[in-house]
This record gives C-alpha cells, sequence and structure tokens, in this order.
DNA sequence: AATGAGTGTTGCAGTATATGCAACAGATTG
DNA sequence: CAATCTGTTGCATATACTGCAACACTCATT
C-alpha cells in the first residue's frame, strides 16, 4: 500500500467533516506542513479539493461530478429506474433502489412520493444498515461466513424500540428474510415510517440489488402498506429479468 | 506536487468511464502492473474504489458518502433550502440552486417540478455553463480579468440555434446580466425549456450563488415565465439577506 | 511605523518509499 | 495437460517524498 496516496485520501474525509486550513490538516495528518501542502497541491489540481477565499480547503467539485458518473454507470439502476417510476405511479409511495458494497448498503436510486409527507433519503447516503428493508435483503443473501463477520462487526443503533437490538437478532431476521424473499422494516429507523422491500437477482441467482417502498404511518398503516408486497414483488422480479436477460 | 498520488487520482477519471481491469488500468497509466496493482490497493482501502466480481474495478462507495458530506456541508444551501421549497411551492416549477467553482457551475440543490413534464438535472452535476441562467448569473460576477480568461477558455457546444454561439456573444451577455440583476435562457439548452435566474449574495456584495426557476414550454410560455421574475428575485434577496446575517 | 504572531511557501539534503523487474500463482482455454 | 492470460509477491535500485529551516506574507497590536 502506498504511504503517500494513503495520506492524501486521509485528507478527503477530514474535510468532510467541514473546512480546514493547512496546518489543521498537518496536525491530523501528523506530517510536515510542506507535506500536507504538496499533497493537497496534488488533490488540488484533481479537482479533489477546493480553496475558499479564506485559503481554507474544502471538498472539491470533481468530487461530485465523479460520484455522478459512478452512480450513472451502474448498469442495475438504468434498467430499473422506469420500472420504480412505474412502481411509484401505481402506489405513490418513495420507492428506492439499493445495493451492497463494502460493508455499506446504500441508495443508488429514489423516485419521491407523491405524498406531501416525506422521508428523508438522498441518493449516495448510505442507509441504516441493521434495519432498512433493502440492507436485510442485501445482507440476507451474502455468503455464510460474510454474512456472519459483517453482522457481527455492525453497531447496533437503537433508533426506535423496534430496532434490531444485536448480532443475534439480526442474523435470525436475515434468516426468515432469506426463507420469505422479502423484507420489512415497521418503525425500526423511524417510529413512524414503515418500509416493504423485495430482492432483485442477476442471472446466477445472486441478489445484486433491493427496492423498497416506504411510508410514513399517517398516510397508509403497516396493514395496508402489507397488501402492496405483491406489487413490489412483481417489481423486483421484473427487473430481475430484464437485468438477465441483458446480461447474456 | 506528488507524483504517486497524482497516478492514484488519475486512475478515478478513468474508472468513471466504466469497469477496468489492472492491466488496463496499467497501461492507460504508462506505468508497470504492479504500480497500478498497489495504487488500486490504497484507492481501494479507502473505499475510493470497488472491485466487483469479475475482479474488474469500478468507483467506490465512498466517494458517494464524501460527495454527500460535501454538498451538506455548504451552508447557502442549508439557509437557501426553505426558501427554495417555498419559492416551488409558490410557482410549482423545478428550483435550482448553484455555485462556482474552479471553472465549473454545478447545482448544490433542487426542488423538483410538481408538474409532470420535468427536466432532467441532477445535484452535483456540472450546467451547461456557457447558456444557463445561473452560469451567467456566477460569471458575470467573476473579476474581470478572471472573467475574461475563463469565458474564453469555454466551449461552445450548439444545443439549439439559440444557444451562446462564442466568447464574444457570452461577454455581452454577462454585461447585460450584471446590468439588470438577474439572467434567463430562453431555450438555449433545451429547445423547450426556459429558465429564469437571480443572484444570491454574501454580506461583500459579491454573488455567491444562484436560484432560478425552469419549466417547459408545453407548461408555461416564456412570456409568463417572465412575470414570475419578481418572485425569483425576491427569494434570492431573502436569501442573501439570511445569509448575510448569519454571517457576521 | 514597527514589532510580532500566525500561516503559507520554497530549496535542499537524506533516506524512506515507490518503482519495475522477474518469477510465481491461479484461472481459463484449446 | 500444455498454453495463455491476468493478477500477485519479493527484492534491489534509485526515484521521489519527507522534514527541516529559512523565507514571504498578512494581519494585529503597540
Amino acid at each position: 500500500m502506498s504511504q503517500t496516496v494513503d495520506r492524501a485520501l486521509s485528507i478527503l474525509p477530514l474535510l468532510a467533516e467541514g473546512p480546514a486550513n493547512l496546518e489543521q490538516v498537518a496536525t491530523r495528518l501528523g506530517v510536515h506542513k510542506s507535506t500536507a501542502l504538496r499533497l493537497l497541491r496534488t488533490l488540488h489540481e484533481h479537482g479533489m479539493v477546493y480553496r475558499q477565499q479564506d485559503q481554507r480547503y474544502r471538498l472539491g467539485a470533481r468530487l461530485f461530478a465523479l460520484a455522478q458518473e459512478a452512480v450513472e454507470n451502474l448498469d442495475v439502476r438504468e434498467i430499473a429506474h422506469p420500472h420504480l417510476v412505474g412502481l411509484n405511479e401505481k402506489c405513490g409511495h418513495t420507492v428506492h433502489l439499493a445495493v451492497y458494497e463494502e460493508n455499506e448498503v446504500l441508495y443508488i436510486d429514489k423516485v419521491e412520493s407523491r405524498y406531501p409527507v416525506r422521508m428523508y433519503s438522498r441518493i449516495g447516503k448510505p442507509v441504516a444498515i441493521t434495519v432498512a428493508a433493502v440492507a436485510k435483503l442485501l445482507l440476507a443473501d451474502l455468503p455464510e461466513p460474510e454474512r456472519r463477520t459483517v453482522v457481527e462487526r455492525l453497531d447496533y443503533p437503537l433508533y426506535t424500540s423496534r430496532s434490531t437490538s444485536g448480532p443475534a437478532a439480526f442474523l435470525t431476521e436475515l434468516a426468515t428474510v432469506r426463507e420469505q424473499g422479502w423484507a420489512s422494516d415497521l418503525g425500526g429507523h423511524e417510529e413512524s415510517i414503515n418500509c416493504i422491500g423485495a430482492p432483485i437477482r442477476g442471472a446466477d441467482g445472486r441478489v445484486i440489488a433491493a427496492c423498497s417502498v416506504s411510508a410514513p404511518n399517517v398516510v397508509v398503516t403497516s396493514e395496508e402498506l402489507l397488501t402492496l408486497l405483491p406489487l413490489v414483488r412483481h417489481t423486483a422480479d421484473a427487473i430481475s429479468r430484464e437485468y438477465s436477460g441483458k446480461h447474456h
């Protein structure tokens, strides 16, 4: 592993917390000012950091552009999008598409609810991995040894009284999800928000993504939301079929 | 400038074009396989790249997360958001917020149109800098020497027959915009989409951001859109006031 | 105006560190 | 079972990164 690159990349999350000047960056990296300066210059030339008027550094524009292109290159996303829009048109609620990657589950697409009360989330944002329906679907399909290590390494924040309590509970929940082929999150993240999801599979049957429908209690009860399950699964299956077709 | 970091960062835009394997990366970088491998490993440890099942590398999740945090740390955005929502509630059209940074203008916030016909754009995406109303507003306020160099270095794609034709035309347009304190784009990017915008100023009067309202012809004519101008300017001024207030 | 503190920048010498090589491993193909 | 292709590892070399110290610049303070 390259020390120089390692140091340079460590600057980015540091700046994500907020703007910082040269000295702050140097101390937090544990290197000499001049070293930090040269790293920042290189990052700057690549547009990864930006220097504002007060000389402090911030994360730069290229970062957005890259994240942008990255998300647009995901072909599941491209195939899934029209289906998600269709799902939203039928039920009116917020629709999400998510993938698993390196111990994180993140939203890669979203269609906004047509109801006035909406849920906060944003493309690119990691989801609450221990409670979200999409996270359960994606983790449930990991090969056994990996699933166990991931699950044990997670934190289990108690967002609400119905949040997953710990590794053991999560593993049984994942088993259920794998069994039944769909997942739900009934108030585990936000007390008043329920969510149901279904897996999208590649040609080999592995789960490559998951989609879900979320709605607050004030709009539909969890029972009513569950009646949408066939629709959600149907959508996920349609995406799976199209994805598998185009990939062979 | 650091060679190693430079090479490592050059990998990212390369991967943005699509997944690539080790050898492809090595050749395009002009380095030995083993060198490329070590760079990729470092990028991988930081979550900037991801290795998919077929061993090829793609851009990684951390990139999204970083871009995410970066956008959320922009305090103009935070202050502006409720105003933008209010503007959207009053007119129903797509509302954008944009900033200038290092030869690019990018959207940092967006409120979707409430009409079924929507315009394509996404937060983080660089705008069509030679035609967009927000771009005109931001460039118009650059100090004279910089404005000239930027304008002359740009490409002028002819999206439509009404696109800005070249540096000279753009400079006069910018002068007008500076003079009148607002900007429009009438079918310069997409034949059927019009757009009007107004500047958001910091305490010192410099333009720090710009907001705009966009709507397709089929929803409102350009004349009708222009009647919204006072509303847009009013919103921008309100944001300016609040921003200046909170910064002293 | 002058002093001083604080921060960013540059040239340089030494050596840590990245590099390319070549040999190896593993997978896929004929 | 060779042959080919791609990724991985250990190692010797010297390149390129580092820290230092001196310098430049801005901004307060007297």
